[in-house]
RNA sequence: GCUGACGUAGCUCAACUGGAAGAGCACCGGAUUUGUAAUCCGGAGGUUGUGGGUUCGAGUCCCACCGUCAGCUCCA
């Protein structure tokens, strides 16, 4: 007999060898026909795996909103790739096949790249290997029936020699084809029924560059029907909102080859965005007792020696440039930090100056890999709200603090949700191992403080210190990286910077780097997205839109215009001799936050029909005033209307 | 940087297997003066990303380069 825990916390016995699915049979058939996988003691395990003497069990149920569900349903739909992989291309060498965020991907090695048509072929067969009903049969092996059995396949015996002695070796056979797995998978390849092939493209084996590349194919897969093609809507909907595309619609920014890759010009309206961001971000800071300062966009070598740039960070450098006998080379700054380093060293700092809070809202040039440039989100000049906290070692809780209440401003402001990634130490680095732990150890510490729960990316830090890097969620759910704080000791030390203590000697300060928009670049692609190009009014490039109904009204509405733009307004007159429908459908489809329509009617009443975006025929009448205190307040407050 | 796909007017896209570069929108001109999401007529606009090559003939085929896109790697 075997005892299993419920969740409910009652406890049934079972004969030995019961599996989850006999559990779910006993408890009733509506439940066994849900059940799908189990949790065992906390593990995802196949629903027909015997179970253990004594083990809490929690039944998974079918669901696309369960993530355990969802899990082993991905997991399978991947092995159902790979069977109709190996049918199709008999020769194609077997990667690696998980579960990820929105589906699963395979990866295979075969001689050419797949197609479209291949990936056509792969899911028909796919939908074939489904119908047949094939069950996943689990096995544990020992090793060396498993190096036989994948014998064939050198992928595969390479992970195989990666498990540790001991562990358990099982694989997984769903009709004619085995593989080395984990689990858990699904009851039977029937389980899959609503799955779709996305994409294929060129990944390299295990991540490394070094090594070989191998076909990826992603695809997704749902229980239900209606949760499928609400993903492949939503996925849409991402192409709607693509910043790429609403920048160049809504006349906000260009690329140009005679730039180069990376290099963005910035037109009136995305100009405009920037400079309330600007001036949003300088307000904040400004309260929270930071100095504004400006450092040289190049710099003679030697600084980046100093820092350390020169060579950890060389690599995302632009080349040096050099005059004829002229003494050391020059290189335009991918960060400002060794600039700010030579602002505090001017003078000599006592402690009572401390903490020093220094601010530049700064181009850097980086010169990233061409494959990474991605519109505003990915490029070679980018405008850092950038800031770097000197600080005495006992103020560093603090003033993480004080970078999180920003951060905090400024999410709240614009009604987001925000989570928390500690990232350790990376490969290449500066500074001694024991400065990291105790940067490491500091800054989990202040984390810890804070209170909130974060993820930890192992080897994601700065070359000069760890970090802690802010995701926020935009309207449609997806992630993004803006903010990070960093500590560093490394550079202090490089520049021996120095305060003179209570104690009259000279100590060592930390320094926090830090950025809250992270660049505005950046920040305005993940804007863009999030708002889908309707900016809130506070940021709306133009907030304003006059629409005389005929010629007579042009000169009275031109009046209006002057009484919003000096009430700090940005306001357009359109006064083209095209009809008041298309002029409103030219409004609406340009986002303008507010149109107002002037016909005789509000001339002579002093008043404006407001038209807010997106609210069609709902508008108001009010007194122009009326409506300049209105907007006035809304952009004051930014808040996020209409 | 790597793998693959792609590059035709400002934008979105046509142009059968190589056989006279086209449409809609935007833009310009004219008419129209409009009460809540596209008024009508006309016009201009392209050395088909760049440079080579094959061919009687190249947007179409081949090569190189540039750029874009997807993914990998990297990252604000």
């Amino acid at each position: 007999m075997l005892r299993v825990s419920l969740p409910d916390g009652s406890v049934k016995e079972l004969p030995a060898g019961s599996s989850a699915a006999d559990l779910a049979a006993g408890i009733g058939a509506g439940l066994a026909r849900a059940a799908v996988a189990a949790k065992v003691n906390g593990e995802l395990w196949d629903l027909n795996r015997p179970l253990p003497p004594d083990a809490d069990v929690a039944i998974v149920t079918r669901g696309d909103d369960d993530a355990d569900a969802l899990y082993a349903l991905r997991h399978s739909t991947a092995h159902v790739l790979a069977t109709a992989v190996r049918d199709l291309f008999p020769g194609a060498g077997i990667g690696f096949g998980p579960p990820i965020e929105n589906g699963f991907y395979y990866d295979f090695e075969v001689p050419e790249p797949f197609t479209p048509e291949d990936l056509e072929k792969i899911e028909a067969r796919m939908a074939e290997v489904v119908a047949e009903g094939y069950t996943f049969d689990r096995r544990e092996i020992d090793r060396t029936e498993a190096e036989d059995l994948f014998s064939d396949d050198p992928l595969k015996l390479e992970r195989l020699a990666e498990i540790p002695e001991g562990e358990t070796i099982s694989t997984y056979t769903d009709g004619p084809f085995t593989d080395l797995c984990r689990g858990p998978h699904v009851a039977s390849t029937g389980e899959i029924r609503h799955f779709k092939l996305l994409s294929g493209a060129g990944a390299y084996w295990r991540g490394d560059e070094t090594r070989q590349m191998l076909q990826r194919i992603y695809g997704t897969a749902f229980y239900d029907k209606k949760s499928l093609s609400a993903y492949l809507t939503q996925l849409e909907e991402a192409k709607k909102r693509d910043h790429r595309k609403l920048g160049q619609d809504l006349d906000l920014f260009s690329f140009h080859e005679e730039f180069g890759p990376g290099l963005v010009a910035w037109h009136p309206k995305g100009a405009r965005i920037q400079m309330a961001l600007r001036r949003w971000i300088e307000d904040l800071l400004l309260k929270q007792g930071y100095e504004f300062v400006y450092t040289p966009h190049v710099a003679s070598e030697s600084l980046f020696r100093r820092s350390g740039h020169l060579p950890a960070y060389a690599e995302n450098m632009y080349p040096s440039m050099q005059e004829d006998g002229e003494g050391d080379a020059f290189r335009v700054k991918p960060m400002n930090c060794p600039g700010h380093t030579m602002i505090y060293a001017a003078r000599q700092r006592s402690y009572r100056d401390l903490p020093l809070r220094l601010s530049e809202i700064a181009n850097v040039y980086r010169f990233e890999r061409s494959g990474t440039l991605h519109g505003l989100l990915r490029v070679r000049m980018l405008t850092m709200d950038d800031g770097h906290l000197f600080c005495t070692p006992d103020q560093v809780e603090d003033e993480i603090f004080t970078c999180i209440d920003l951060i905090d401003e400024v999410m709240g402001t614009l009604g987001l949700e925000y989570r928390l990634d500690f990232s350790t130490r990376p490969e290449k680095r500066i500074g001694a191992d024991e400065v990291w732990d105790r940067a490491e150890a500091d800054l989990r510490q202040a984390l810890d403080r804070v209170g909130r729960p974060y993820g930890v990316d192992v080897g994601g830090g700065a070359f000069y210190g760890p970090k802690i890097d802010i995701k926020f969620k935009d309207a449609i759910g997806r992630e993004w990286q803006g903010a990070t704080i960093q500590l560093d000791f490394n550079l202090p030390e490089r520049f021996e910077l120095e305060y003179i203590g209570a104690d009259n000697k000279p100590h060592r300060p930390v320094m926090i780097h830090r950025a809250i928009f992270g660049t505005l670049e950046r920040f305005t692609g993940f804007l863009i997205e999030h708002f889908a190009g309707a900016f809130p009014v506070w940021l709306a490039p133009e907030q304003v839109r006059v629409l005389p109904i005929t010629d007579e009204q042009a000169e009275g509405a031109a009046a209006i215009v002057s009484v919003l733009r000096d009430a700090g307004v940005s306001a357009e007159i359109d006064v083209r001799s095209d009809t008041l429908n298309y002029r409103i459908r030219d409004g609406e489809l340009n986002k303008v936050p507010y149109l107002l329509v002037v016909g005789g009617r509000e001339l002579e009443a002093g008043t404006v029909a407001v038209r807010a975006r997106g609210a069609e025929k709902k508008q108001v009448v009010m007194p122009v005033q009326e409506f300049a205190d209105r907007i006035r307040e809304e952009v004051r407050a930014r808040a996020l209307v209409p």
